[in-house]
DNA sequence: GCCAACGTTGGC
DNA sequence: GCCAACGTTGGC
């Protein structure tokens, strides 16, 4: 099982619209890294944190397990949303997404929080320049993470 | 609002 | 294929 970190903001779909929706499909992804863990790497019964970005309290927010597998993202084949890409077709998709299914709503752990923790140096969220929606999570920073959260 | 960092685009 | 310009991200 291979543990992931998915950025997301509040203001658009955070961890209180995934506690009500159960399960959402991750979609909107179109950056390529992040596509290819989606694709590639991510498996049924993964687990992840939900983290907030762009907003008052970034930070961990939720965990989450993936709960389906990827699958073409149907948005890229929707023209009336933001999402869509006029280059991607049904048979060649570009773009997927996994189902993501919530699993708890966490006590908000701060960006400051996670940055005090030396076993967390190197976590991709807390590089300089990170950019990226998905992330690996190590074993090591998952259970890190967890003790933080109890 | 600022600024650093990064991905994408497009001219050549 | 290079690389400058541009747009976006995201913490502060």
């Amino acid at each position: 099982m291979n543990y992931w970190l998915f950025k997301t903001e509040p203001s658009t779909y955070g961890v209180d619209d995934l506690a009500r929706d159960k399960v959402t499909a991750w979609s909107g992804v179109r950056n390529y890294q992040a596509r290819n863990f989606m694709r590639d790497a991510m498996r049924k019964g993964d687990r992840g944190f939900l983290y907030h970005s762009s907003c008052d309290e970034p930070g961990i927010a939720g965990i989450v397990k993936v709960s389906r597998a990827a699958y073409p993202d149907e948005s890229q084949f929707d023209r009336k949303s933001r999402y869509y890409d006029p280059a991607a077709t049904p048979d060649a998709p570009r773009w997927f997404n996994v189902d993501v299914t919530f699993v708890k709503k966490t006590r908000p752990l701060g960006i400051a929080a996670l940055r005090s923790q030396k076993a967390l140096a190197k976590m991709q969220i807390l590089q300089r320049g990170n950019r990226l929606s998905i992330t690996p999570v190590t074993h090591a920073e998952w259970k890190c993470i967890l003790g933080l959260l109890v």
